[in-house]
DNA sequence: TATTGACCTAAAGTTAGGTTTAGGCTTTAC
DNA sequence: GTAAAGCCTAAACCTAACTTTAGGTCAATA
């Protein structure tokens, strides 16, 4: 059994936050001893938990819905298993636009090292649309290639 | 050159949050006319970079710097050139982060595809620190060993 | 002529995820 | 016995990034 300090440190979280996540319902079952948290082992899993899933994109009241689904027993794990496959499918997708992210981050460090060499942008606005090296124009083309919310048909 | 309407329409972005970019100090050289914004091709690459800066977890503040060193002309390349290696360097850091959550959900997705098939999790509990099947306890390890901001030493 | 649609501004409102403040208990060190 | 540490609550406060509201201009259409 840990106290909220102690907690607090091997997280590295505010105390603050520890009593907040509370407040929210993130721990349903947590003890307590005259009116102090006692975190226990499942405590400190759910909060592993809780990172993971903070950091994959999911809001405090969906974390809480999974927290209580928990303390519901076994009749629930076909919704958590759904909750993480979803949450899996989630990170995937926000890995693919990171990648994009990234392209575009290197496609203007290599523009902007050559504009320092060259001192002005003519010569890389000459090569722009289409006729950049390679492997720079895959990386332009990538990053350009916009995945809008098209309105095609018609 | 385009109108707010326009462009709203080819980025799926509302026409307010334009206007709050516009307001923010975005779109330091758009033009206008009798009082009507002027989206040009440049405010339309000074946008992809927006959107692509903030997923790379820029503020809003720090975009406008960017924007005006951009407008000030070829003595800010260098600031420019490092900003852009800073935000890599970022993403990067992300992206390791994010997989170190994707193995904690597909290690969670193993845990309750298990614990269906044997309806409870008496035997999950018992392989738990260090006994898991050799590819699911990469996973478990991976998204359990805590990069922690340590205290260490002595 | 009047009404519709697309633009404009300034200012107030919203939301999530905390953080801070103010006041109070309880236990251990001096 | 008193004061410092560590715990508690409720409620107010904070920030970023938008969004909404209220009121106004202007051009084209019925």
């Amino acid at each position: 059994m840990y106290t909220i300090g102690q907690v607090s440190q091997m997280f590295g979280l505010p105390i603050s936050t520890l009593r907040y996540y509370d407040k929210e319902g993130l721990f349903p079952e947590m003890a307590r001893t005259s009116g102090i948290r006692q975190f226990s082992e499942k405590e400190l899993e759910a909060l592993r938990i809780i990172e993971c899933l903070k950091k994959s994109g999911m809001e405090i009241k969906q974390i809480k819905q999974f927290m209580q689904w928990c303390a519901e027993g076994s009749s629930t794990y076909p919704k958590r298993l759904d909750l993480f496959l979803q949450q899996k499918a989630a990170v995937e997708q926000e890995m693919e636009k990171l990648q994009k992210v990234l392209d575009m981050l290197c496609f203007k460090c290599w523009y902007y090292t050559q504009a320092i060499q060259d001192g002005n942008e003519t010569r890389l606005e000459q090569m722009l649309p289409h006729h950049l090296p390679p492997e720079i124009q895959k990386l332009y083309d990538n990053a350009h290639d916009t995945d809008q919310p098209e309105s095609s048909a018609s």
